[in-house]
DNA sequence: ATTTGTGAATTGATTCACAGCG
DNA sequence: CGCTGTGAATCAATTCACAAAT
């Protein structure tokens, strides 16, 4: 099997986004075109992206937007129940696990675990907090295969290392710290400073080019 | 000029971190493949994107750490101040508020906005919450050119107008909304959802080769 | 002996161009 | 026609290969 790009897989969220709306409005069926336009995107990019997830589209009439929505979820296994962990339920962890969006993609924070005495035993966002210690006989025991972690500083190498010994398989990381696991464990990262490093080197290229307008 | 590629810029910042801890260790050169091992990248890559910095290493010795921190930090303007407003302190808006990392990049929040009567007025990690109706007099007052996005819903695009009726010429967005303005104002999406889609699909294609291991 | 710097080759992604279908 | 599907062409990014430097 191929495996689908990376730059594939990233835009079909925007594109479920997208097609939430568009149902909601009461329309039934989507031309790569329109898509292409409101995402800012070429519309055969969004053709090829869509190639990806088995749909096929009828000349003239374009997609089905249910069936669009249905197969990108299904091609993502967004539309089954995963269970995760996350440890460092800090500002940032909280904010995740108060996100409301990751209930409608089958995302369900089942634990946090962090060092803090004072969060330990207590709820966010009515999910339980335990004490780190207690990671991988969590993991363990309740069979969970996926685990974020939000931790400040350099403890980052070590907790991926806890969840993968419970048994976690794939570990999204938002923190700034590479990884360096076992090849079967899946690691996607998830940080902030890479776009905020594209949005502000843009703003200075921007301001060469006002300045010294020879391209 | 020819303007930095994407990829390149999004690697930098987490040279950026690997290099302050290399610093604080006592290290004072580093080569590309030092670089390379401890990021999981290939060390020509790493020799390119240093180049576009215009720092020059010293064949055997490699680059000076220090050397490459400023000139990292000079070419995507992280050691100056720039101040930024904030639209929607809900839990992400709360979390970016509080998030000490800006501080060392040259990031200083002067204002937050909401439409919760319960926040206007206060204080969040110690910056002022005002009524998002003064968004844009405030933008206009203060002369702030960067506006970062964490509303909920789809107020989005009206909010970002606001902004740039201001006269904020940068936006980081942080919702799941495409954005559509003028295309002097650079917009830089930072989002969640286009990482667990990797993740999530990846763990699906692991299985799948581990069940039909025909590649 | 290493490590940089860089053209050349390769791989990957996007965009073009158009055939085919309703 | 309007729109999909797709091979071909283009463009961009990564990786290779090696000369130059110390």
């Amino acid at each position: 099997m191929k495996t689908t790009p990376k730059p594939t897989l990233r835009r079909l969220p925007t594109y479920l986004h997208l097609l939430y709306q568009l149902r909601d409005q009461g329309m039934e069926n989507v031309s790569s075109t329109i898509i292409a336009n409101a995402l800012k995107l070429d519309a055969t990019q969004v053709r090829k992206d869509i190639e990806y997830t088995n749909v096929i589209g009828k000349p003239k009439r374009g997609y089905s937007i249910t069936e669009l929505i249905h197969e990108i979820e299904k091609f993502l296994c967004w539309d089954q129940e995963k269970d995760m962990v996350i440890a460092g339920v800090g500002s940032l962890g909280t904010a995740i696990l108060g996100y409301p969006d990751f209930r409608e993609i089958g995302v369900r924070f089942i634990a946090g675990f962090d060092t803090d005495p004072e969060k330990i035993g207590s709820k966010i966002h009515n999910i339980e907090i335990y004490d780190i210690n207690r990671l991988t006989d969590f993991i363990r025991e309740s069979g969970v295969s996926f685990g974020a972690i939000t931790v400040p500083g350099d403890r980052t190498q070590e907790i991926a290392e806890k969840m993968v010994a419970g048994g976690v398989t794939a570990i999204w990381n938002f923190t700034r710290t590479q990884l360096h696991l076992g090849k079967d464990i899946i690691v996607e990262n998830a940080r902030f400073m890479p776009s905020l490093a594209v949005l502000t080197r843009r703003v200075i290229e921007a301001q060469i080019m006002k300045e010294h307008p020879k391209d």
